[in-house]
DNA sequence: CTTGACCCTCCAGATAGATGGAAGGTTTAT
DNA sequence: ATAAACCTTCCATCTATCTGGAGGGTCAAG
């Protein structure tokens, strides 16, 4: 199995070093492990759970949250029980998202499919605007 | 038509008052106007505003991507040409977003209807991990 | 065996988005 | 007319999520 320095790591996600080491310090990312020297080496489950938080990132999740959720994992419970109520509240959440984006993005779309130059005054706010506030 | 205090338009929207202020500062809201002796008041076009930030907000966009749509449209532009690449940009977001968490959402709510008490081990770090980063 | 591109730690600063305390004036309800 | 509950400004602090510099060690290619 490979392993790999920071660096390599950094670039196949496009970060910064610096944001894996900080992942590090706050207890998301596992301690690396270390060549003689001191340098950080990555394997596969590392990289895995790497891939994890950032999934999870663009879904909204907080840095906590990721980290509860993995620290439940790693402690080998199922995390179904004591997750549960985050994962209904995580589904509410999603499901207002969902509606609100959605609904945004196809009046949006429309509005794009519009001719262009024809004037198209006070649009974007009101589009917005009729959105629910959730 | 009624006039509000800005203790009033806070609790309407469940905000703390300062965050009120706070967007005054950052020119997100207006210049509110003031009683004789300063207190801001607050009429129904800037509680209009308030919603329509807090909607945006809750749909992803961060204050100052609404405070330049906000601008676009005091200035009686229409904003379709200045903000179309803005638009497109926000859509394909947008619809990143909705795929990824109504995968997820999906696989928990599955998830959800298992019977109680089941063990589930391991079971919600792979739900996310089969979601594309994005 | 030197040069450039890495890596390390420590500490500080950056950014967004608020929130808090202090000192003091205003409103309102009893 | 007084107490509770507002409001004001100024300045500082907070959280989350990074990012940067200094000072110094390591690695790999020519």
């Amino acid at each position: 199995m490979k392993r790999f320095f920071i660096g390599d790591i950094a670039k196949k996600f496009g970060l910064n070093p610096r944001t894996i080491r900080y992942y590090e310090t706050i207890g998301l990312m596992p301690k690396a492990g270390r060549t003689e020297s001191g340098y950080r080496v990555y394997g596969d489950e590392t990289i895995e759970r790497l891939e994890f938080i950032l999934k999870a990132k663009t879904l909204g999740l907080k840095l906590d949250e990721i980290k509860e959720i993995l620290l439940l994992h790693e402690k080998g419970e199922a995390p179904c029980e004591c997750t549960k109520d985050f994962i209904r509240n995580k589904i509410t959440e999603m499901e207002d998202k969902i509606t609100s984006l959605t609904e945004l993005k196809e009046r949006l779309a429309k509005l794009l499919k519009l001719k262009k130059y024809k004037s198209l005054p006070k649009f974007i706010c009101p589009i917005i605007e009729s959105e629910k506030t959730s």
